[in-house]
DNA sequence: GCGGTCCATCAGCAATACTGATGACCATGG
DNA sequence: CCATGGTCATCAGTATTGCTGATGGACCGC
């Protein structure tokens, strides 16, 4: 009556399946209760949400799956985080890292705790962005490393999946990426907006993803030429050399440019940087505000110039602080 | 075993009663229900979360009743959404306001409103800040006016309840109200960490609350001298010019000084604008993104010059578009 | 039209979630 | 010092719920 997280759950698998006894099978039920719990939920919201044969959400049950995600998380994440509290801290780190996350600052950090702490068990996974915020509120991960673009100094948005503690790592300008042959290739610098007719290559869990672009430029736009699903800046890399679109990457991350000028060695790639909208590459550490132990550790290491603060204002979400401007990162790369 | 909402929805209420027996009575249930769901919350969970005799609830208790909050909210939104959709829109519109929402283009789009349409029928609620916004997620309002301080063109942040739809309606100068007795009238202009260690006012439903200073000027300080729950400005007005604190309000809204100056005739009060940091006072209007009939016409009426757009980016909320000025809250109010 | 697959429905059974009674505990006050 | 009125925990009993497993109708490919 209540509208039971179980039904929910089911309903959720069923539309994912597209199969009431497919959906039986990987929950462990019956079809006869798989069913039932759709005709449960049914009843209960005075809507049809599933139309049968071939088995798809109606209207209403589109709506209803934007809410049954997120909150299933957030219960997930409930369970988890009270678990964190109860169980000890255990002698280990997992991080999650979003591709452009991993930089030569968290290899360091990583290094000092491995030099502190020998006998810390450490887990480095790399894994898409939103897998990031999903797993650290779950339990997952213990630690999260997860960027995106944004006004200088604006913390990123999170799902908001109970009390998360994020701080800021680093900013890094943000440049177009493009392949050597691209006309453009010897600007000082581009104007996002002349951009929006380009091709471009959507690679939400690599570079910056368009939906991003859209809205920070308030345009449509930005029409994908092709979809990159990998999680792998060099294979980004790669398509965008062979000329089949442009991606927004943080400078860095385009080429690892050892001599002067912008264009990446043998790659084929070149960097542009962006001269307007203001948005920078930010990368901010995120984990649970009741961690504890090496990970906790591990994350003031990562945002070591800033204060540590818990959650103020907003109950859900620490504030981000300012971030550090990150040296190592910005070393060798400078617009010619 | 998967965290029963009706359990969770128990706890809270225990938690605020402070009794079982009494939450029992509340929610309709014999006391021993009340027990057992206890029971069964901590069993699941492992670990004890009220303290009996007195009832209070232990630290994981604590943490379970942030998460749990939330939760029940979203539910509760989730439920009121697709009741939404379900149902016809009524030729009924409820909308509510947040103190300083309240302004005079509020008045004159609902004036145009019910010169259109004239048989709708009409409410206007003044609430809390947060109570508009729940009441929106819930369905207890169509149509939400909501305010905060933040940096120019930046969006204010919103629990996150499912699809909700926010747009801006006006950015407009913020100012610290003074007695007009302090010393610090005469100045042009006042930096707020100044005023850190300052008396203020902490009226979280009527100023900007203290805690957002906190956030935006990353100091501890701005410590309560006296709090102000009403939802009157000015009644705060009132308790500033006996000197009991400062606020920082909406410049327009310290006082409506007809004349030159900036000293408010009478009241007291005086406004001296903020000049650091950059912070304004926002006005956005939040609504179900599955709003229909007058509702609309509304929301689309109070944030006349910009788009309308449907979540994109982020799936829980569509992007706040720039502020239009609004030209008749800031009639009349030029610094001095 | 026949086997296969799908989902809906029904009966039956087992687990569940209540109620109401009782008991332990702790105040307060005679 | 023991009564009294309050609290919450516990237990037995029962009504309801939520599952399984069987059956039946609808559709598809052959």
């Amino acid at each position: 009556m209540t509208m039971d997280p179980h039904l929910l759950r089911t309903f959720v698998t069923v539309v994912r399946c597209g199969s009431f006894s497919e959906a039986a099978r990987e929950l462990g039920y019956t079809q006869s209760a798989v069913s039932q719990h759709i005709a449960a939920l049914e009843a209960d919201l005075g809507a049809a949400l599933l139309r049968r044969r071939p088995v798809a959400p109606t209207g209403v049950g589109e709506r209803l799956l934007e809410h049954a995600g997120p909150l299933l998380l957030r219960l997930d994440a409930a369970r988890a985080d009270i678990a964190r509290l109860t169980t000890a801290p255990a002698a280990r780190v997992v991080v999650g890292v979003a591709p452009l996350a991993m930089t030569h600052r968290l290899g360091a950090a990583l290094a000092a705790l491995r030099r502190q702490q020998p006998l810390v068990e450490v887990t480095v996974r790399a894994l898409g962005r939103e897998a990031v915020a999903r797993d650290v509120a779950t339990g997952g991960l213990d630690l999260g490393l997860f960027d995106g673009a944004t006004a200088p100094h604006d913390p990123l948005h999170l799902a908001d999946t109970g009390p998360l503690t994020t701080r800021a790592v680093t900013e890094q300008p943000l440049a177009v990426a493009l392949p050597a042959t691209h006309p453009l290739v010897g600007r000082a610098g581009l104007r996002l907006s002349d951009l929006a007719d380009a091709q471009w290559i959507d690679a939400p869990d690599t570079a910056v993803p368009l939906a991003q672009l859209r809205a920070a430029s308030e345009t449509d736009g930005y029409r994908p030429a092709l979809r990159y699903d990998g999680t792998d800046v060099h294979g980004l890399r790669t398509l965008v050399a062979a000329g089949h679109g442009l991606a927004l990457l943080p400078r860095p991350a385009v080429g690892d440019v050892p001599g002067a000028g912008t264009a990446a060695a043998g790659l084929g790639v070149v960097a542009v940087p962006l001269s307007a909208p203001r948005l920078v590459h930010r990368i901010e550490v995120v984990h649970s505000s009741a961690v504890a132990g090496p990970a906790a550790l591990l994350a003031t290491a990562l945002a070591a110039d800033t204060r540590s603060k818990d959650p103020a204002g907003t109950p859900s979400r620490g504030p981000a602080e300012p971030p550090t401007e990150d040296a190592v990162e910005e070393r060798g790369v400078r617009a010619g």
